[in-house]
RNA sequence: GGAUCCGUGGCUUAGCCUGGAUAGAGCGGCGGCCUUCUAAGUCGCAGGUCGGGGGUUCAAAUCCCCUCGGAUCCGCCA
């Protein structure tokens, strides 16, 4: 909460409590009408032993507001104690910081530290889907934000390019593919494999076994099979790759489950000769995490890894490379337990990185069928999304008639990224959601394209305008109550967004986000900047918007959206 | 059987961690607003007491307990 420590030393005049206990009992009044900062004196009330009205008429009386301060009134009403601020200065305070800071309002200075986050994290045997995208666009919101808040932030993805699903996708070319070479997008072709498989399998059973046996000769390293995996899992990184790009995501470090699977053994046996873990009857290496979590399989008796034993390494291998002072993992919420597990015996092990680790656990995508699955083909896919999206952006822009034909490709991606990854984003993460493919993605209402035309509207004007906004502005004039709102809103950004890094949460953000867009809205439709008459009005009115602006532009960054000059 | 997550108007959802003043919002429905900075906008109306029950408290959507419904996980799969 800005101001704070203003409002609580205001209250240190007449109370003797700490800062911090006072500024605990600090609350938002739900309507501006209460006030901007509300001290309720409920609690109080049993301390002095009387009624929470009385204390707050005598705090009123008792507290004395010095010059200059940022509180204007202070008043109480019924059992709370409501502190109005003084809008010009605060006005004044939070355009300046806005027109200085510009992009890097709401910034923090750099804390030294690392934050690495792992995702999509796909399995190389087929393309991505939609829930892949959210977990891209959760895993590149969040990183922007950790950015902002002072963080060196690594992206790196894992990918999991080996295993029996993949054998299953090779297995299927090797029957059925011709040597063929793709004649579509490199990792829908891999994809297909993997479906043919799969229904291959219902008419013939002992394909399970072949593509067993093609496993253990990967495993055993046959010169033959190696190739083709090379070349598969080749097509299928060149696909990944293309849809990153038109995602707008990049990684700093790509790890490979291929060179990793038959790490961490060593880890294992120093836990052993530590007496952490014991070996089972069969042999195999066990750790008993008791309570909940039970016990567990590290390694096999035939000393081969199980997947958590290259988790292990991997964490280890992360913190080696990047020195992180937090490890977030982004992955789906099927995966709680496993993680639980994983950071369980990383701290029973006594890595300094462990309380560092966390999981961003998010909730799954359905369709109105059921679950999505892959082998079936039932997934919506993810670069079939995008091009429909963009693909219905562009007949809603043919339909308006605004844009030249020029112009269109651009502003239609861009717009048809925003919708998505806003959808996407606006959710709390541990939500399930349902995907009806003909109206979740909207383009009106509490949506990306609704964002970027505030944008649009407050630019233009900027744009036609036929002066330079100015910070030299009467900062008195703005205070009809729709600028009020406003200004208060950009004031509150810097807040927002370190809540939104604190709870790993980009929704917060997002709820935000259209609130801004909303107050701006309304500003728009009542209030005239162009068309004023009065001079020094149009100035401050002019400002309001070029800061309006540049905020959503910077909330805009921090979804990885981008902003268009035309809609 | 155990664990985790979810349950708020017709639909989707914010608020729950950190309990407070009329439970916000979008879609859908009905009715208005474009000679003025782009109507992907905006205004108004109808619609919820927060799955159910109990408890704690001056105060509960929010905390605790019980219960019902839905999802996920608890493989030597990743």
């Amino acid at each position: 909460m800005q101001y704070e420590s203003t409002v609580t030393q205001l209250l240190q005049q007449a109370l003797s409590f700490s800062e911090k206990e006072i500024s605990e009992l600090l609350d938002i009044p739900p309507n501006p009408k209460f006030g901007d900062i509300s001290f309720p004196c409920f609690k109080l009330s049993k301390i002095l032993n009387k009624t929470p009205q009385l204390i707050a008429k005598e705090l009123e009386k008792a507290i004395k507001i010095p010059e200059d301060s940022i509180v204007r009134e202070i008043k109480a009403i019924g059992a709370f104690l409501n502190f109005f601020f003084n809008i010009p200065i605060l006005t004044e305070r939070t355009l300046s910081q806005i027109w200085n800071e510009r992009d890097k309002y709401g910034y923090k200075e750099d804390n030294k530290k690392t934050v690495l986050l792992e995702f999509p994290s796909p399995n190389t045997n087929k393309q991505l889907h939609l829930g892949h995208l959210r977990n891209m666009a959760l895993g590149e919101s969040t990183s922007r934000i950790f950015e902002s808040q002072g963080f060196n932030v690594v992206r790196v993805n894992l990918l999991n390019d080996r295993g029996i699903h993949i054998c299953k996708s090779m297995l299927a070319y090797k029957k059925w593919g011709n040597k063929r070479k793709p004649d579509k997008k490199e990792d829908h072709f891999v994809g297909d494999f993997y479906v043919l498989f799969s229904k291959q399998l219902k008419e013939n059973p002992k394909l399970e076994e072949e593509a067993q046996e093609l496993l253990k000769q990967w495993e055993a390293k046959d010169i033959e099979t190696i190739a083709l995996w090379e070349k598969m899992t080749n097509w299928a990184i060149n696909g990944f790759t293309e849809t990153f790009t038109k995602f707008g995501i990049s990684f700093d470090k790509t790890y490979r489950e291929s060179d990793l699977w038959e790490k961490g053994k060593d880890i294992i046996m120093e836990g052993l000769k530590n007496n952490l873990f014991h070996k089972d009857e069969v042999g195999n290496i066990v750790v008993d995490l008791g309570g909940q979590l039970g016990t567990k399989v590290l390694l096999r008796a035939d000393g081969t890894s199980v997947y958590i034993t290259q988790d292990l390494y991997l964490a280890k291998k992360k913190y080696e490379d990047f020195k992180y002072s937090k490890s977030i993992y982004v992955i789906g919420s099927e995966q709680n337990y496993h993680l639980q597990v994983l950071f369980e015996i990383l701290k029973m092990m006594n890595f300094e990185f462990a309380d560092g680790c966390y999981h961003l656990s998010h909730g799954m995508i359905f369709l109105p069928e059921g679950k999505m699955k892959s082998r079936e083909g039932t997934v919506i896919d993810a670069d079939t999304i995008i091009k429909e999206l963009i693909e219905m952006v562009k007949t809603e822009i043919i339909s308006r008639g605004k844009i030249a034909e020029s112009e269109m490709n651009k502003s239609a991606k861009d717009i048809a990224m925003a919708a998505l990854k806003f959808f996407l984003l606006k959710f709390a993460s541990s939500k399930d959601f349902v995907f009806y493919p003909e109206e979740s993605v909207s383009l009106y209402g509490k949506t990306g394209p609704y964002l970027q035309y505030s944008y649009v509207r407050a630019n233009r004007i900027i744009q036609k305008i036929k002066k330079k906004p100015s910070l030299d502005v009467n900062f008195g004039l703005l205070n009809k109550p729709e600028e009020i709102s406003l200004i208060k809103l950009l004031k509150d950004y810097p807040d927002v967004l370190e809540q939104a890094s604190l709870s790993y949460s980009p929704h917060i953000l997002a709820e935000y986000t259209h609130q801004l867009a909303s107050s701006f809205n309304l500003f728009y439709e009542k209030y005239r900047v162009i068309g004023e008459s009065d001079e020094e009005m149009q100035n401050a009115r002019l400002l309001l918007v070029r800061c309006f602006r540049d905020v959503m532009r910077n909330c805009l960054y921090m979804f990885g959206i981008n902003t268009v000059n035309t809609m």
